[in-house]
DNA sequence: GGCCTCACCGTAAACGTTTACGAAAACATG
DNA sequence: CATGTTTTCGTAAACGTTTACGGTGAGGCC
């Protein structure tokens, strides 16, 4: 492997040289930085990371920090891939690179943070799964580590974020089945630790009220992720006395349970219970065909990257540097799951 | 952030020896290994990986080179997730981490590797969407970059090699066809570049002939990844003089399409035409169900990051390392898309 | 005490970069 | 020609590790 070293004594010229002719530092004559060039080129050179890390302390690396704790499928597995294309798009044009970190999840999830920014593995890292305490924003926050959430917290350093909009999806999905006539409306939520279940819930009360309805406590259901959460859903809300007429959901695996659950029992989705939440391109094969909401992952993706850009010292031009903090908004796809009340 | 200097100061002693207390050498009174290793907790040190990496010549990173060409729902979307998640289950044990790398597809792709290899980004690399040709096993078998493929190729250096028994999977779905009295039974290959499409083409026609049928190779149909290419597979199938009466696939997303497609037609799943190949566990959610093969992808996961672990020379211990070169099998999980021919 | 053998520890070099600093060369100006 | 200015380049230090090597002191043996 040639090193600037190997560069420079098949010139003839020092190692200071070459290593300016090749970042393009003013202070060299034209005709050798050609020379330098031509012979990079020729000899196949390409700077060793862990030499300009070391020097610049910089590593390139940007860290997404994936938790999959659930043993059945995750919400996660329809998303992510699609997120870090995007994400990687942006970053290519700054040199960097996208490095997937598999976390543990929840309480072990600190100590594995706090070793990774350690031994700076990671220019800056990306946050998902937040939890609404959630300590690695204060692990982060301390040391200077730049971060972006994806998701929210209450814990608030001032940090940039990125979220879907729950709060819009929540508003805009009640407001079409009360528009449908639907009353008594449910809503699955993720365990207690998640921001999101807080942020869910909030609006649906608000939302709830401002129609006129009566918040009833039990039609907010714990629920979970993955296609057997959508299963139990479907049951749960069948066997409830007093049952709602439809079901709000965020994990886009929840239709192809709840889907399943309401055909064992003999029921028809859509009729004997209205469906409307998240879910992506793949749901076009449910029949009948799923009113969801929608989002361009990879746009999601640009956009996290672009903020995490922002958080880097060595790259960000503006200052103070911008502090994103954004809900991407969903798009609806209408279908027949949420047909009016007959 | 406390650098090894700062432990030596902090414990008047010399950096020598703190470094070889802290990696259990054996010249090291344990009563000052004691108080290095106490130092080391209270300051909270973590080595620096760009120091040691410059120093012995490894990173500690392991890449995934991950293309992502097409636009819409990629196969990787439902596999590779879980994948990793395997991968990294092992990786821990030795101190290794998972680095995603997102790829530009095909023509693009050797220029990329060069510059990921020369960089020294990564100790070792997983290569996915293997070619029938394929330019980059020479690449890195040159430079005697460890990799592992997670596929297969004509281009054979010695490399190991992790696949799915798309072999054993083709041959089960023709057998239990045939038992059923199908006769003419479409097949769904990728595109030309792609080795998969010659080990299901190989494998096709000669079960098709042990079972004494005829070859014909309109029973062999290029099919675009995703559910649009399932949706046009189904059009397609169903267009055709002389239509056959079962299809075999091997993208996990075909199915849904196939369903949408021949939905879409007014034809019944499994009745107007029998449908088999490889899926996922969100398949339980067709009606009617799909039968279909299945493999454990977490699994898989784990063997690839153990074929790797056998090519990193300093963590190697058997002498040659053991070339792994495994075709996992698939279990069947039976349902009704298959049903006998009346 | 003289000598050898250990156990333990400090010194310094090396990995491949970048960059502050100063030196040399080239050129212009008087 | 002397001086000043600018352009170009070489030198060396620094980043945080690991490790080969040599040195120091303690203890054992005669």
């Amino acid at each position: 492997m040639t090193s600037i070293k190997d560069l420079a004594q098949h010139l003839g010229v020092s190692i200071g040289t070459v290593s300016r002719a090749l970042n393009d530092k003013f202070d060299v004559k034209p005709a050798t930085r050609e020379r330098v060039l031509k012979a990079a080129a020729e000899l196949g050179y390409v700077p060793n990371q862990a030499g300009r890390s070391l020097r610049q302390g910089n590593t390139g690396l940007v860290g997404f920090v994936l938790e999959t704790s659930s043993e059945g499928m995750m919400q996660g597995d329809l998303f992510f891939i699609r997120v870090f294309d995007g994400m990687q798009s942006v970053l290519s044009e700054y040199g960097l690179h996208l490095m997937v970190m598999m976390s543990p999840s929840s309480e072990k999830s600190d100590e594995y943070l706090q070793k990774i920014v350690g031994r700076r593995l990671a220019d800056a890292l990306v946050l998902s799964s937040t939890r609404r305490i959630d300590p690695r924003v204060n692990l982060l926050a301390d040391q200077n580590i730049p971060f972006v959430m994806l998701g929210r917290s209450q814990t608030d350093r001032g940090q940039p974020w990125l979220d879907l909009d729950f709060e819009g999806m929540v508003t805009d999905a009640i407001e079409r089945l009360h528009a449908r006539g639907h009353r008594r409306i449910a809503l699955a939520v993720p365990r207690q630790e998640l921001n999101l279940r807080y942020v869910m819930l909030d609006t649906y009360r608000t939302q709830i009220e401002r129609h006129g309805l009566a918040f009833d406590e039990n039609l907010v259901i714990e629920t979970a992720p993955g296609d057997n959460g959508g299963v139990a859903l479907a049951h749960h809300i069948m066997e409830m006395e007093d049952r709602p007429s439809a079901v709000i959901f965020s994990d886009p695996i929840h239709p192809f349970g709840l889907y399943r659950g309401l055909t064992e029992m003999g029921l028809v989705p859509g009729k004997d219970l209205a469906i409307l939440g998240i879910a992506t391109r793949l749901a076009t094969v449910l029949n009948p065909n799923l009113t969801h909401y929608r989002v361009r992952l990879f746009d999601l993706g640009r956009r996290v990257a672009q903020a995490l850009i922002h958080r880097l010292p060595h790259l960000n031009t503006e200052n103070p540097p911008p502090v994103i903090r954004e809900r991407v908004p969903f798009t609806l796809v209408e279908g027949d799951s949420d047909l009016p009340l007959e």
